[in-house]
DNA sequence: ACGCCCGGGACGTCCCGTTGTT
DNA sequence: AACAACGGGACGTCCCGGGCGT
């Protein structure tokens, strides 16, 4: 179930995104969804956010120790993302971007679930790119985080990979050049 | 009209935002709303987008103009940008963003609007770029773009300026870089 | 459409209407209840309330003017009561007191209502006895009210008009001894 | 349970209880509600409504009992009618009568078991009106639970104990002088 | 006797869009 | 241009009841 709605969350966002769609996509019984997350809508959000994070924490984990070279991996990184997105017809772009532009602003409890899963996914990179030797990791970080989130809006909307791979090329030569000069 | 409606869309997004809110907030009369707007609530979000587009263009431009340095130029567009993210106490984004990830996979004009007002974007970088001689200037620019947008994202999110900051400082090293050696 | 509610209210009380019954029963659009009760629900109890109490202050004033003497007007509206009861198969007793005592305690607006109606019949009985230059009117009037009530209640939930028949022969007694004593 | 369940149904009517504010309020395991009351709801609310009546009888035998006048022990019991409305904040006043107006016509047990309550406490009256010597004390006990049940409908409504007060003023009057008449 | 979970229906709210009238 | 009124559908919430495994 949480699967299928973040999901829906992903795709959608928070309020285009129905409980009646949810049960009937994941074929639950209305009544347990209450049962299972008393809070209602507000509750079920907060946890397929921190589904989703966790998910796609484990597959940026694997895929970052998966390549030799630090700078490869991110690449990697990226390449996967944009498969993702484009597998989905462009709909599958950022799991926490969208529920955090349309509903952060309205619920605290969400707004703090997708804060944690940014950190957690920064402090990931931020450790990778420490691990590598590249100097200034915790706030470079922030910013591969900013630019790849970027990108896979503009990618999103534009349905064209284009972006992801202009800024994968990009950080490449940045984390290269940085690399050497620390 | 489209003012009300281009901000609550911006700070709400599509699915999030009600036409009763949007004449209500506007003080404008209910039956005029299909008069003016006879696609209903699809139209006023494409021309809301186009609105906003428009005026943030006109203000990027002139923040561009206004200083002699390529480089610092678009320092104080990311610094505008942060300035009135914190003005509106976090929920005035990225006029796009929101609408383009909630509303953009279900509607093709709402999401032909959004890349219209993207592209318009990357073309006024573009040109900034090119006139300060940076090479590449045109991939250069959806990296910018990219990289603000999501920069604005996470700042959004976090209520917190400092990915803002951490991706200007990166962008002035990048392109003071980019700029001597090309 | 208040009229029908009003019914529905006297007879199920406030927690068991569902406004779906309401339209349903008063074929009244559903956008439309929308509009006229803006404030839903207790809204509409509200005015049905008052609507119900009006119609039956007409019939009070209507019945008390018909008599010659006082004391057979009373008679004469109990008697009234008691056959409006009967001809709905003892469903239509006092239109406040079910709303009065089902939702009066978590609704002040519905609680005023119901006080506003019950002031204005004791009102009206207590102009009527001081007419008939009866001692103590106003406190009379009370009394008067209480008995009625009480009677509607014990005659309903009986299916018997036997309280309404005793109260109305104990009232008569009581009002010729009073007013002969004053 | 049973008691948690009198309270709620006395204070907010039938369909505005809930099983599940019941088990909370009452803090019951969930699973033994249709243990110990297979017939649902409706025989919850049987049951609590004879629980209520016996609890109510027993005192009004004791008050009863309590004075050595006839007279002044049914002022008594009105006293102790409103001491008890006032203390709950004029929530509780009769513990059949928000039941018997909002679910008795729908439930025939519930209706059965209101009537029972009914009849218990007015062969207790009229028991007590005929030791004390009073004339037609059968149809007299009819009127007298009339009136005190009216009273306390108004009295609750209007937050304000006046209407029981009248009314004991008046069958003090009337209980005397129809005592000293026959 | 009890707790977990299911099942699905109904509630009140509120929505978007369209009439007919002025 | 504007407005009142309609029309009905969908939302999220919450309910009452019961089956299953102790």
């Amino acid at each position: 179930m949480l699967r299928t709605a973040a999901t829906l969350f992903r795709t959608q966002g928070y309020h285009a995104t129905g409980l009646n769609q949810v049960i009937a996509e994941g074929r639950a019984p209305k009544g347990s969804l209450y049962f299972h997350f008393p809070g209602g809508k507000e509750q079920l959000a907060v946890e397929s956010l921190a589904f989703s994070g966790n998910e796609l924490c484990a597959a940026l984990e694997a895929t970052l120790a998966s390549a030799p070279e630090p700078v490869e991996a991110l690449g990697r990184v990226i390449t996967l993302l944009g498969a993702v997105l484009e597998e989905s017809d462009f709909r599958d772009g950022c799991p926490v971007a969208t529920v955090a532009l349309d509903a952060a602003a309205q619920s605290e409890a969400i707004r703090e679930a997708c804060v944690a899963v940014y950190a957690s996914w920064e402090s990931l990179i931020a450790e990778h790119l420490r691990a590598a030797g590249i100097a200034g990791a915790d706030r470079m970080a922030v910013v591969v985080l900013a630019t790849i989130e970027g990108a896979l809006l503009l990618a999103r909307t534009r349905r064209d990979l284009a972006p992801l791979h202009a800024v994968e090329a990009q950080l490449r030569l940045l984390l290269t050049t940085e690399g050497s000069s620390s």
